[in-house]
RNA sequence: GGGCGAUUAGCUCAGUGGGAGAGCGCUUCCUUCACACGGAAGAAGUCACAGGUUCAAAUCCUGUAUCGCCCA
């Protein structure tokens, strides 16, 4: 066996490890007949995309449990991929279009489609080899895309029986438009912003004056849309307009007549009461139009300049043309009056371009009826979501839901199936392209738009297992097991994979949500790659690698929905690596080829301490990280920054402050107490190894492969060697009490070393006054104090008295005097001393008058009636002790 | 306007009914044969604020303030 060098070093050994798990093929999967599979479907990076901290974050959560799930021995299989992610790539293509001086009208849509296949053949892997580096257990030999041959077959397949059923339909609907993507967007791809603005209060001219009013003024954040007005609205029983209704106004600028008309939508309240009407540019203004029978009309193209419509105007940019509408509504005396005014504007979610309500022609899917199972679902609870508040969060959406707008004008992503003939006018839906009208046998053309990215991406749970084509993968692995994602596309993609995975798989697509917190930089700031307020990855896996950015974030990763990272805690995770590398290099080094592996022995308070406290850890571990485990405990699951706690201070303040210095005398003793000490440290640095590995897999694997085990617990790899069970038996409260004793013992002789500064080297004599348990207890366990305290000279008398010189302390139910000839300041003692006093007096005062209340005797829990009154005798003693250590000391 | 979350040590955060905790930072001491990415000891908090429930509140309820997110 090689020798461990002194410190951890990441480099050397995550490049190998993961080499051996893929050769030996760990990652792969198969179908189990009559086992329970746990299956996870990674959240499909953009294939433009590179790790960023979200991923880090998911793909570390979603490790986590399929690697302890896989060690439980359950068939496992985590699907890995890309998604084509349309408008993303597409502007990458036409980026380096543009590099060339050329659009993608110059190349054409076919070349352009291959130029995109290009772009992902170089680039689209950089995610997947990324994810490697972190050391994830996806099934690399199962990697899937959204544009995959069998991929489009689904998609297709899902389209065109909506589309048969009467879900999907075309209509010219207000939707949201991105001028700078040339594309539809859904309503859910529009992030909304407040901003600083105006309202802009324009007075029209009436036609002809009614009752003795020449004018109404309407007010508007958009004053550009006035090009497209088609009727002014003022509320039916505002009494203010109520004459003017059926009048006609004559738009300024432009000299078009309109008319005004009542209707209910208005707020009398808002602005001047009246408002003006742009049915093609706002989706209130459309349905007043509809209404009231008003002409649509669209004064803005594509990319947002004014059309022939807007007259004068023509050909000014959106904002051009609104600084031109109010100077000259101005120059004519009709810009009445300029408020401030805070309003929300609506950004694409891909570019931040501000989006237009624009009218045209789209296609839809009909939401509701596909909604309703998928809000029963979770309502029933078999699709549970962790933290479970978020289910409330889906309910609002789902209940409130609309209809979605899914055709996209862009090249780069499936094509809608729909071919339009031209003679007869039919409209055809097909899974396979046709060329002939099957109505009338005229020339057909497919629709040229695109399905949004997310159409697609609803149905990668089973898509991916193969789906529509009936296969035993689809029916061993779906429904899938866990699904964890961000908060931000819970509606984008998680409640739409259920309502497809039910309409299309014919069940729910996982049982098991999981939102994790979104990961803010130090300042609380969103992280953005265009910001430069982000943190990239692979720049702290190379400062502290793959485990301790890993166990860095699971530490950070609470029930809190947000995480300001902090880089601190991977340092302190790197450390803990270091630190469980190290105390692996003292067990192994002390470990020669004579020695026979064998079971664990608990032959000391020290041994059955540590074995119960491994006993708990696992029992942590598991409801951490378990959802039967947790449920069946009545909490909630997904503890992934509780379960890192519990295994860093099992590691660092038990096994190694603890249990490694006090294995160290029984190691040197040789013989039957060495090798008994040797198997127990053995013992407990293997389980704990397999309950961190989840979280660290490269460094336990690297250690745990140089344990010298006995062949039951062996394995090829601690990847797929068995998960602990059957700890709970170690638990052993008495022992841990006794090493509680103990530990404030040592810790009490050291404090008194620290106090006087006794060096390191030099041995003290400690007298101790004790009785009973605790004197047994000291008696037996004595060269502990030596190993531990550097107590050479230990007396341990019931009877003892303080001899002079000596510094005093209480561990317990024990007096600890410690003779330090020439060295004690009396002065000081006494001030210590009255310090613990005055400590312990007053929680005796608290626990006192608590106990000494009846309404606590009479209504609190026993158990918790009998710790305190406990704990009040030994305070009680403490105060005697300490009082009585003044008086000596006043001497 | 509605909803959700947060407010605990200098910083980042655990802790959901019964003794205020961790990591980092800070102070003192120590390179002792696993580890200085280390060890030992220590200082440090009005648990945002105000009410209420309870024998008992950081924890449950109501309200307020501040910050963040989502929806309309």
């Amino acid at each position: 066996m090689s020798e461990m060098p002194k410190a951890y070093d990441p480099d050397a050994v995550e490049t190998s490890i993961f080499a051996s798990w893929t050769e030996a093929g760990y990652f792969g999967h198969s179908v189990e007949p009559g086992m329970d599979p746990f299956t996870i479907v990674i959240p499909p990076p953009n294939v433009t995309g590179s790790l960023h901290m979200g991923h880090a974050l998911n793909n570390t959560i979603q490790d986590v449990v399929i690697r302890r799930s896989r060690m439980t021995g359950r068939p496992t299989r985590w699907v890995v991929g890309t998604d084509h992610a349309g408008i993303a790539t597409q502007n990458k293509v036409e980026q380096k279009l543009a590099a060339e001086g050329l659009s993608r009208y110059d190349v054409g849509r076919e070349r352009f489609i291959e130029l995109c296949w290009e772009w992902r053949a170089e680039h689209g892997s950089t995610i997947i080899s990324q994810l490697k580096a972190m050391g994830c257990s996806c099934d690399y030999s199962d990697e899937h895309f959204t544009m995959d041959e069998p991929y489009q077959r689904a998609v297709k397949r899902v389209f065109v029986e909506l589309f048969n059923e009467g879900l999907i339909y075309r209509g010219k609907r207000i939707i949201n438009w991105c001028p700078r993507c040339a594309t539809a967007l859904s309503d859910i791809e529009v992030e909304h912003e407040e901003l600083d603005s105006h309202l802009w209060h324009f007075r029209y001219p009436l036609k002809s004056p009614v009752a003795g009013c020449d004018s109404v003024v309407v007010a508007t954040t958009r004053p550009e849309t006035m090009l497209g007005d088609s009727c002014v609205a003022v509320h039916p029983d505002d009494k203010r307009y109520r004459d003017l209704v059926g009048a006609t106004v004559v738009l300024p600028l432009l000299g078009r007549e309109i008319p005004i008309v009542a209707d209910d939508y208005v707020d009398p309240a808002f602005g001047t009461g009246a408002v003006k009407v742009t049915p093609a540019h706002d989706p209130n203004d459309f349905e007043i139009g509809e209404r009231h029978g008003c002409e649509k009309i669209n004064v803005l193209a594509a990319d947002a300049t004014i059309t022939a419509e807007g007259g004068p105007y023509e050909g000014l940019d959106r904002f051009e043309a609104r600084a031109r509408v109010v100077a000259d509504m101005d120059a004519a005396g009709l810009l009445v009056t300029v408020e401030d005014h805070v309003h929300s504007v609506g950004h694409c979610y891909r570019c931040r371009t501000v989006v237009e309500p624009w009218l045209s022609d789209q296609w839809f899917v009909d939401m509701k009826p596909i909604a309703a199972p998928a809000i029963e679902c979770v309502r029933d609870g078999r699709v549970r979501f962790h933290p479970e508040r978020w289910s409330g969060v889906y309910f609002h959406w789902m209940e409130n839901i609309r209809d979605w707008c899914v055709s996209r004008q862009l090249w780069w992503g499936h094509q809608i199936p729909v071919f339009y003939c031209d003679t007869c006018g039919e409209m055809t839906a097909s899974e396979i392209d046709i060329t002939a009208c099957p109505k009338c046998g005229g020339a057909v053309r497919q629709d040229e738009d695109v399905l949004d990215t997310w159409f697609s991406s609803a149905l990668w749970p089973f898509a991916t297992l193969g789906w529509p084509e009936e296969n035993p993968d689809l029916d061993f692995f779906y429904p899938t097991t866990v699904l964890s994602t961000a908060r931000d596309i819970l509606f984008l993609w998680v409640a739409r994979m259920i309502m497809q995975g039910l309409k299309f798989a014919g069940d729910i697509p996982f049982s098991e949500v999981i939102i994790h917190p979104t990961v803010f930089n130090a300042e609380g700031k969103r992280m953005s790659k265009s910001l430069g307020t982000g943190v990239d990855p692979l720049d702290l896996m190379e400062h502290y690698g793959a485990d301790g950015m890993r166990f860095g974030l699971m530490l950070q990763t609470t029930g809190s929905q947000d995480i300001k990272f902090a880089e601190e805690k991977l340092a302190s995770s790197r450390n803990f690596a270091n630190k469980i590398w190290n105390a692996s290099r003292f067990v192994l080094m002390n470990i020669d080829d004579d020695y026979v592996p064998g079971p664990p022995k608990a032959e000391t308070v020290a041994d059955r301490w540590i074995l119960s406290r491994l006993a708990s850890l696992s029992e942590s571990v598991d409801l951490g990280l378990d959802v039967d485990a947790a449920r069946a405990a009545g909490a909630d699951a997904f503890q992934f920054g509780e379960v890192a706690r519990a295994l860093y201070d099992f590691f660092w303040n038990e096994f190694c402050d603890w249990y490694i210095e006090l294995a160290k005398g029984r190691l040197a003793a040789g013989g039957e107490v060495a090798l008994h000490a040797r198997r127990n440290l053995v013992f407990v640095l293997d389980r704990a190894l397999r309950l961190l590995h989840p979280m660290m897999p490269f460094i336990t694997e690297e250690i745990w492969r140089r344990l010298p085990l006995a062949d039951d617990d062996r394995a090829a790899s601690l990847m797929i060697a068995a998960w602990p069970t059957g700890l709970s038996g170690y638990r052993d409260e008495d022992a841990e009490a006794s090493m509680r004793v103990l530990q404030e013992l040592v810790t009490e002789v050291r404090a008194v070393r620290a106090r006087y500064a006794v060096a390191p080297k030099t041995q003290v004599s400690v007298i101790v006054k004790a009785m009973g348990a605790d004197a047994l207890l000291f008696e037996s366990q004595r060269h502990y104090l030596h190993e531990l305290a550097g107590v050479e000279n230990l007396v341990i008398d019931a009877a003892a008295s303080k001899p002079p010189h000596a510094a005093v302390a209480v561990a317990g139910g024990a007096e600890i005097f410690v003779p330090l000839e020439g060295l004690v300041d009396v002065g000081a003692e006494r001030e210590r001393a009255g310090r613990d006093l005055d400590r312990a007096q007053t929680d005796l005062d608290r626990l006192t008058k608590k106990l000494g209340n009846e309404g606590f005797l009479a209504k609190a829990a026993p158990e918790v009636i009998e710790k305190d009154r406990a704990k009040a005798v030994e305070l009680a003693a403490q105060v005697a002790k300490l009082t009585e250590q003044i008086a000596d000391l006043a001497d």
